[in-house]
DNA sequence: TCTGGGGTCCTAGGACCC
DNA sequence: TCTGGGGTCCTAGGACCC
């Protein structure tokens, strides 16, 4: 193994986790009071378990369970759609209100957030477990819904702390009780181990997170690589990862994917899944300013196996007209026929900002810019009256064989007050705009 | 968890150069 | 030409996360 030093902070860290619980139903029951205290269960769409809570929990609902499990076990089970915009509405509010507390908040994801408190007991005149406190009765009072929160020395011990008290929770692990916390603690459940390394590990005897803790730093050193050397500090309260402030404004990579069942044999069908992809992503990317140097596309076998290709672009770019014929190519090497696949997808990467793209001497810049005017109409276009209002010809035949099957009505129309707005044409089924560009 | 969708980071190994 | 050492850049693939 390699053997880079790591950067540890020397100054003791207080670094809080918060992570909501079980946070679409929790927002769920928020909005819909006559909701709370039964068994909710939000990924109707999806028609397995994206969010159950507690109620349902306790009956033993499980994350991915199907449709007709949850029917079986509890069979007052309300399932609804889920409803990203509202969740993020309550997650923006949570996090709103850790700022008050601290400016150093990271958002690791829709509901779940890094604080870094150090520092904070002298200008708050507390210790670090009522601010914990205090931000926790702050998000319930407001918001409506619980939160689960760890103090720790590091991130990785501030993870186990949120996780040790669930739901509701507030868990502060201090340096000298930090043993008494991985005692009993699986390594697989350590944030950043997973089951391929917790193998690994089993194998050297290790099983449980003290265990890891106590292995000396040689040790450590020849068996494993960096990440696992971090967490190991981390896990020591030697803090490693610093909580990073900046919430995420751009891309290392976009990518889209989509499964369709049964798998299919026809070659326009999957071409025009993976078309759907492409545009799709290149919408994405124009949303955040950002244009492709590379193009990797990839097709799923039915036995689960990936066949993919990356292509490197002549230049940068977020058009589909431009990433088209890249497209075609790469689908004709890896396309075979007469095997049923279940899923396309591409990933746009090498991503930089649009405006630092350049010309090269063969470009033809008046068509470009015509293009770029082009795809701004269709950008407005859509936020205007619903996302692909108007698409390339080649998505056509996914668009077509979807009204077959009707699917827009399995998909229940259900919006909370919380919003209104966007994508009027689509809900209310207006037709929509070819244009072959 | 027999498999939904969207990400990030790390490493080994090859290509290429002096 | 069978032959060192060392560096950088790139890519494929693995592992993990929510």
């Amino acid at each position: 193994m390699n053997n880079q030093p790591l950067t540890i902070s020397s100054w003791p860290q207080a670094v809080m986790h918060m992570d909501a619980d079980a946070f679409f139903a929790s927002c769920e029951q928020a909005i819909h009071p006559e909701l709370r205290g039964k068994p909710v269960i939000t990924g109707k769409e999806r028609g397995i378990v994206s969010a159950a809570s507690y109620e349902a929990k306790a009956r033993g609902v499980k994350r991915g369970m199907g449709y007709f499990d949850i029917k079986k076990i509890c069979p007052d089970a309300i399932i609804v759609p889920s409803d990203y915009e509202t969740y993020s509405l309550f997650s923006v509010r949570m996090f709103e209100i850790l700022r008050r507390f601290s400016p150093d908040v990271e958002e690791y994801s829709i509901d779940e957030a890094f604080v870094d408190l150090t520092g904070l007991r002298r200008s708050l005149h507390c210790s670090y477990e009522m601010i914990a406190s205090q931000i926790q009765k702050t998000v319930e009072k407001e918001l409506g819904i619980t939160v689960s929160i760890g103090v720790s020395l590091s991130k990785v011990l501030a993870k186990i702390g949120s996780k040790y008290n669930k739901p509701n929770g507030l868990t502060v692990i201090q340096g000298r009780d930090i043993h008494s916390y991985l005692e009993k603690l699986p390594v697989d459940s350590i944030w950043g181990i997973g089951a391929n390394t917790s193998a690994f590990l089993h194998k050297l005897g290790i099983r449980t997170a003290l265990q890891f803790a106590r292995k000396d730093e040689k040790f450590i050193e020849k068996h494993l690589s960096k990440p696992y050397r971090e967490i190991w500090c981390e896990l020591n309260g030697m803090s490693v990862y610093p909580v990073v402030q900046e919430s995420k404004t751009s891309y290392k990579s976009i990518s889209k994917t989509k499964t369709f069942t049964p798998p299919s044999t026809d070659r326009a069908f999957v071409f025009a899944q993976l078309s759907k992809n492409l545009e799709n992503a290149c919408i994405k990317a124009r949303r955040y300013n950002l244009a492709a140097s590379r193009l990797t596309l990839f097709l799923r076998k039915k036995d689960f196996r990936h066949i993919g290709i990356e292509l490197k672009l002549n230049r940068s770019t977020a058009y589909p007209s431009e990433l088209f014929e890249p497209l075609v190519q790469g689908f004709n090497q890896i396309y075979q026929n007469g095997i049923p696949y279940r899923l396309t997808g591409v990933v746009l990467s090498g991503l930089m900002p649009e405006n630092r793209v350049q010309f090269s001497l063969f470009d033809d810049t008046t068509k470009i810019e015509k293009m770029a005017k082009i795809y701004t109409s269709i950008d407005e276009l859509s936020t205007r009256f619903g996302k692909h209002t108007v698409q390339h010809a080649s998505s056509l035949p996914v668009k077509l064989q979807m009204q077959h099957k009707g699917d827009r009505k399995d998909v229940p129309q259900r919006k909370s007050d919380l919003f209104k707005g966007e994508n009027k044409r689509q809900r209310l089924g207006l037709p929509m705009l070819h244009v072959q560009v």
